[in-house]
DNA sequence: CAAGTGTACTATGGTATATAATACAGTTAG
DNA sequence: CTAACTGTATTATATACCATAGTACACTTG
């Protein structure tokens, strides 16, 4: 069974979308640390897509510290870790200027940006 | 001359970090409307990019309305204009998505984010 | 008319994405 | 031990995107 959704969308890399699902699915919860990812053949079977798709998807998720592999056996969520601070450092700056150049080319006020921040990170923040 | 700077990064397209340097550099006010924007050859030189390369750039920045086309002369920064509801419902919520999620896996506080979404938006908040 | 605009087109090379079909080593249940 | 399951690696094909090069055309300005 998997326990994540994923709606695919045009224009963006199949394995891409997954990976953020299972990334959001974790963060919120719906994936706890030590329950057991599907297989790949079986995240291939399920999603519908190709079976090195799905190994993209795993190896990706490996690659990030989000999944673990137990050999011969299978992968095992993890359990989340605390960023670098430069890690902290790139997603702070980085990401925000991305961001924020977005929100003010579109003259979306500071509090319209702060609210929904607000709000998104309470509604799915109940993991 | 070309005012605005562009340090290429590897692995993200040229198009669209040049792009992201105009937006920037129309947010911040480096360019204001009404203000010539360099030709696409001009760019080309300058920028060290392919002319195919620049005019995709000018044609991506004319599709978002942030310049307008004088035919035969050339192209000139347009005033920005408010985001209808739908574009702001699409940044509000796909992008902070896109951007809670990854900061909650790496553990980084709501503190944290607004804080640093504070700091950027005021620190280039100029224009 | 000459030189500058944006734009369109063909062509080539490199890379990324998604698919398909095998294959192999390790682990586990029966 | 065997069968069935794990992750992983390989080769191959088709498509798309990205960047480059070169050429051409209609338009406007000095």
């Amino acid at each position: 069974m998997i326990n994540f959704f994923v709606k695919f969308k045009y224009g963006i890399p199949i394995y891409e979308q997954v990976i953020f699902s299972v990334k959001k699915a974790i963060v919120t919860g719906q994936l706890k640390p030590g329950d057991r990812f599907p297989s790949v053949r079986e995240l291939s079977r399920e999603l519908r897509i190709n079976p090195n798709t799905a190994q993209k998807v795993v190896s990706h998720l490996v690659k990030e510290n989000l999944l673990k592999i137990e050999p011969g056996i299978g992968s095992v969520v993890s359990q989340l870790s605390s960023a670098t601070d430069m890690q902290k450092k790139g997603i702070l700056e980085n990401e925000v200027e991305k961001f924020v150049v977005e929100a003010k080319r579109l003259l979306i006020t500071k509090q319209e940006v702060m609210d929904a921040l607000d709000r998104y990170w309470n509604e799915k923040g109940k993991g």
